[in-house]
DNA sequence: TCGCCTCATCGAACCGGTTCGATGAGGCGA
DNA sequence: TCGCCTCATCGAACCGGTTCGATGAGGCGA
């Protein structure tokens, strides 16, 4: 069945770790020894066991995803998800990686699975999406020495942490704000994520900023946060229509916003002639009724970026935070405000 | 850093081999030996390193679940993909297995990356979804010996073939044309996927046995392949709205579907007053203005058991093929033609 | 009491690579 | 010509499990 290094170092006429080194591409080997083996190993049609190579060097050659459960619903419904993963899967393919899905039904559960994954040394390293204000189960990778690389920013991101990818959410948030105010808009509404992600602190920063350097007033009453789901961006809106006043509605998450349009449809609302919409990008938000104003946060470069950035820390290198610059893309859900 | 099971084994005053036949449940222990054993274990927080256990074993406990490059798009916006991912990752789960993705950009490319990945032997067999008339690449695994099962019916689908798990796609687009017939529609638009996939056959067969057991004539150019993008959806109505006579759309395709009702928009056609259209499900769909009469074809339970088939044949043990039901989900799309 | 059988345990080989200290051929300078 | 140095190659150990034939203690019947 399987040609091993034996085989090929049998007939290339050389020892077993001569033919490893060749190859390996060893510096050491003549170039008539690396000719024979590497023709050797050609002819009998010889490619290295994975396994056994994983086995002698202590590395498997593959990194997990870790998708929080929390948003696996959430990732249903927008391509996010999709995006993110076909870019660390380039990234992986790039360097002979392979990518392991991990997840966990229940957040609880998490501390004690992410010690059954780090003993199980399946993978050398972890890519984590979504980090939060605290995740306990780092504390499993830190002990077992595995490294980690967060796509988006992790609460101490200092120069001295682990890696990390990430938009500007500051101002992501600051510049979907601005486009607003730019078109007349001086009521608006922004519905945030969970407190709980990083993310949220961000981009409620963005959106004060933005108001701030206009002169706006903040209402805090126009500053939500809430779940990431349809329905949770529905009942915001839903609530707030018959209390507030506002003419433009900041809504960074497609699920979101779905649920806001048709908030704003059950309430007569049109958009964007009487209350205009801007979300982040996904590829409903351009088949919608109206085409979505959206910023595009590039979830393909953030994956491939964050796995290339894991697979240098494999390497040894030392990395620095890396930021994916954010496109706004305008399209019709957003009107000035004394036009039509 | 590692306890090895040489290090239980000391412990516990036992041999190598006789630790790891405790440790594996071997019948031949004496219940005193396997006791101590497994104390031993404990206290030194011993987990087997599964490399060492793959290359002892053959096995690596891992599947892959191979993606058709050409559905990368179609995937992105539809919840079809996550959802068989969280079936399978559940079946994954339960047996101690990992999931691993692979996709290949370029579709020529991949009977030589098939190769790549077979000899590798990273993982223990291949879930494939979207099975074609021909795939060359499955001769690779054949001479490898490597299992797969197919999400979906393959070409061949005899008893001795691999196993697969699959929808009945003559009812799914039979059960759908027959709602339509039930509300009173006579010419019904059937947009179908390219013609290269398996189930496109078999729902033309669905729709033309549900015409048929009605009397109702088939007018072929109401019987329309293209592919599963929401442009092809679009164009297909927007060509046939001015030169055909339809009042019902059958479109077994979120995205498509999604076409469809722009097209249809576009062309000043309502729904479900005008036009009834019905889809396959999807989170979206409940979303819609109108919310999408759907067949949900259950994708977490085609993958959950594509999975759990796959591992009961790297098991051993015989598979036979699996019928996944469908469910009509009637929302507010579809509408008596005799009425409003 | 002796011989045989059963069965729990053991030791060594094996899976297929990599690594590292030892070896020895060849070339150089004195 | 001799001794030393360089460097390509080699052999053995190792990674951490599993497997399988060998072993030997204990119990049984005669």
């Amino acid at each position: 069945m399987g040609v091993t290094i034996r085989d090929v170092a049998r007939r290339a006429g050389v020892s077993v770790s001569t033919a490893s080194a060749a190859l390996n591409n060893k510096p050491f080997v003549s170039p008539e020894t690396r000719e024979r083996v590497l023709r050797a190993a050609l002819e009998l049609d010889y490619h290295v066991n994975r396994t056994a190579r994983n086995l002698a060097t202590g590395r498997t050659y593959q990194i997990a995803l870790l998708i929080p459960a929390s948003l696996e619903h959430t990732f249903s419904a927008t391509d996010f998800f999709n995006r993110l993963v076909r870019g660390i899967y380039k990234a992986c393919g790039e360097a002979d990686y392979s990518l392991v899905l991990y997840t966990v039904e229940d957040r609880t559960e998490l501390v004690h699975q992410m010690e059954r994954w780090a003993r199980s040394r399946t993978v050398d390293g972890f890519l984590i999406t979504h980090p939060t204000w605290d995740m306990p189960y780092l504390d499993v990778l830190e002990a077992r020495g595995l490294p980690y690389v967060f796509v988006g920013r992790p609460p101490a991101a200092d120069a001295q942490g682990p890696g990390y990818v990430d938009n500007d959410n500051v101002r992501v948030a600051h510049d979907a704000t601005e486009h607003l105010i730019q078109l007349g808009h001086k009521r608006i509404l922004f519905i945030n994520g969970p407190a709980r992600y990083t993310y949220a602190h961000d981009r409620t920063l963005g959106y004060r900023e933005a108001l701030a350097a206009h002169d706006l007033p903040i209402n805090p009453r126009l500053l939500v946060e809430t779940e990431l789901t349809f329905v949770d961006g529905y009942r915001v809106v839903d609530r707030l229509c018959e209390v507030e006043d506002f003419s433009a509605v900041v809504v960074l998450n497609p699920m979101q916003a779905l649920g806001v349009m048709h908030a704003l449809a059950r309430h007569g609302c049109s958009v964007p002639d009487d209350v205009s919409v801007i979300t982040t990008d996904c590829e409903m938000a351009q088949f919608m009724h109206p085409p979505l104003t959206a910023v595009d946060i590039h979830p393909y470069w953030l994956g491939y970026h964050a796995a290339s950035m894991l697979l240098r820390r494999l390497g040894g290198e030392a990395v620095a935070p890396q930021i994916i610059p954010h496109t706004l893309v305008v399209r019709e859900s957003t009107r000035s405000r004394t036009a039509g």
